[in-house]
DNA sequence: CTGAAAGCGCTTACAG
DNA sequence: CTGAAAGCGCTTACAG
């Protein structure tokens, strides 16, 4: 049957497909991409110094040669090469992200918005990750740090609070900025939110539906933002002249299993809360979880409210009340920070720059069983 | 009050911060951490270029030299350069991972998972985005992928299944490996899971609680792994004689509402299903949300499977009966496919390969209402 | 099996 | 304001 066999050969063909049709060998590739700044020195008619210094901005060029390399840079399609930048001068025009938990759902959010900022700048976004529980970690830290060859790098919570991991940095010589770290301030430069703020509008927010047995689920003590959300709680119920029951103040692990036991806890209270704050979105699904096991509807028995306002947020039913952190903003703000430093060289000290929260009012959030709502959320 | 100000002075102080400790100056930091192949050589008193063999495994190294320069390696804790190494020959060592929408919720895991294979081989993982609805789409692809100086990139969906992305890498001659693609499968390396396979598992489980009529909730058909899994179903159901009811067939677009919305007309039925199986996991959260809001109880009117476990999937209340992805499995692959081909330069033809998936079994699926359940899932 | 030389594509002092 | 030279730290042919 030498017609199926012919078919069977053209198959074979077809399942031999081309490394994504890359250019016709490997050579010719690189020959092909190979526009270097002598190119473009050379049709410019200067020198290839006189290039590099329009290319980087550097003051003390004849505005005329200036267009001429420019032009010649755009013709030929110039790109420099990140590689040979790095090698001859002392920026790498690349910053770090260190990783964390995988399943944080907001670790999407935060690296867009530092590659928004690298990529206004030119730069490059490289992602690593270390495992913490290692019992090797100073070790591993010490490998991994010293083959990086960064302008710094960008540490979220837990990282940033961790000693190990920025001794590591310090000891490589690895610049870094933290954002929303839990206190040892003055580390390093930091970006944060104003979590105290933000915590202290939901509460004024379930204060004004009418409630006033308010329970809070905090986050892990250590962790900086999770301690001036409780006190935006506190300051905000004090504000509102309404007594805190200690009873109702748990501390929970930004996790889905501790608001579930949480929710437990203060549920099955005999003179249980109308509504809990949990200080993440995380926690609050667990809250919401507890409370449907128990029978309780949300928000008509229960209100729920949560912080972040991860995507989760939206795609729950009751969808969730919660505050927008500002991730990406703050992701890009500090990348800005890393990346003017290395531009500088030296500059100014590091700041701590402080962003701002937004209320997102969904569903998990009604007066209370039996209330009328008071005026509005806004009556001081 | 001298000591007052004295104090005030001091906080002052402690309010400068060092940026991140570097080390004392920057100069002093490069000269501290120039280790360089050099020194390397010297030490084990043998050529650079010996060095560079023994270091890239290269053969034809006696064994007494092989020894003492790696002895001398570690001694000197010498790490190459990567730019310097790129800069000299042919690979980067870096690959790039091109990312998607970041509400997607397994990004972490899938970056996590190149993160592994990357560090095993002594490469570094960089994170490029595209807006892929920008108009200028094509331009904004070539001036990122000709400053891109990468080993190759790692394309998740939709990005694998985007012609423009494709042609501007073919285009910049950047090799890449797609990770679940729609198809085109002879266009590169692929790395998929076996959905077909789950889907099938998954559909047998509730057949084997009882359901009959079970709906299905596809993704957007231009997505292969979509296809494939509703091809599962439907085998699934024809393996057990069950006729499909075209009615309970609807396509989604793997999205919270478009999950609301397919179970709005799946639950309104005169004739409903007992059993909706989701093609996604946060289809699967839209359907559990509709039903909740109808009144129907998961698992115990309505049971709902999903697919992925997303790391939300055990976080809701009925925790959700869903097929784990092997994400982090698929993504190392391709990374080492990648990093395997840059080591070669040549090799072998680019490969397809399919790994495979889990079956979860949570809370969100029983036996359908009145229903005593059958002797076994896994009866034929 | 081993090494001396050239070169990758830029930027940095250093002169003018 | 501009340029010729040296050099970053490696790897690649090329010899032996």
């Amino acid at each position: 049957m030498p017609g199926a066999i012919g078919h069977a050969k053209t198959r074979v063909e077809e399942l031999r497909p081309a490394w994504g049709r890359a250019s016709p060998s490997r050579e010719q590739a690189s020959v092909v991409s190979s526009v270097t700044i002598i190119h473009v020195a050379q049709r410019a008619a200067v020198s290839v110094k006189t290039v590099s210094r329009v290319l980087n901005g550097e003051p003390y060029v004849r505005e005329e040669l200036r267009q001429r390399v420019l032009e010649a840079a755009k013709a030929l399609r110039f790109r420099p090469r990140p590689s040979a930048r790095s090698m001859a001068g002392p920026r790498s025009y690349v910053i770090a992200y260190l990783m964390t938990d995988p399943s944080v759902p907001y670790t999407g959010q935060s690296q867009l918005g530092a590659l928004t900022a690298c990529r206004r700048a030119g730069y490059h976004l490289l992602v690593e990750s270390v495992d913490t529980s290692a019992d090797d970690l100073a070790a591993e830290l010490e490998s991994l740090f010293t083959t990086l060859d960064v302008d710094g790098m960008l540490l979220t919570p837990p990282h940033g609070d961790n000693p190990a991991i920025l001794d590591a940095l310090d000891q490589a010589g690895i610049r870094y900025v933290r954002i929303a770290p839990g206190g040892d301030l003055d580390r390093s430069a930091t970006v944060d939110a104003d979590d105290r703020l933000a915590a202290h509008a939901m509460t004024s927010h379930l204060l004004g539906l009418g409630h006033r047995r308010i329970a809070f689920v905090a986050g892990p003590a250590a962790h900086g933002a999770s301690r001036r959300r409780l006190d935006g709680f506190r300051q905000a119920m004090a504000d509102r002249g309404v007594a805190v029951d200690e009873a109702l103040v748990r501390e929970g692990a930004f996790t889905f299993p501790s608001g579930l036991e949480a929710a437990n806890q203060l549920l099955t209270l005999a003179d249980r809360p109308t509504a809990v704050f949990a200080s993440n979105d995380v926690m609050a699904l667990g809250v919401i979880a507890t409370a449907q096991r128990l029978g309780l509807a949300v928000p008509r028995d229960l209100s729920v409210a949560g912080f972040d306002d991860a995507p989760i947020a939206a795609m729950v039913w009751p969808s969730l009340t919660t505050v927008r952190h500002p991730i990406a903003e703050m992701a890009a703000a500090a990348a800005d920070l890393l990346i003017a430093r290395a531009a500088r060289d030296a500059g100014p000290s590091p700041s701590h720059s402080s962003m701002h929260c937004e209320l997102i009012i969904r569903e998990s959030t009604a007066p209370p069983p039996g209330a009328r709502p008071s005026p509005g959320p806004d009556r001081p």
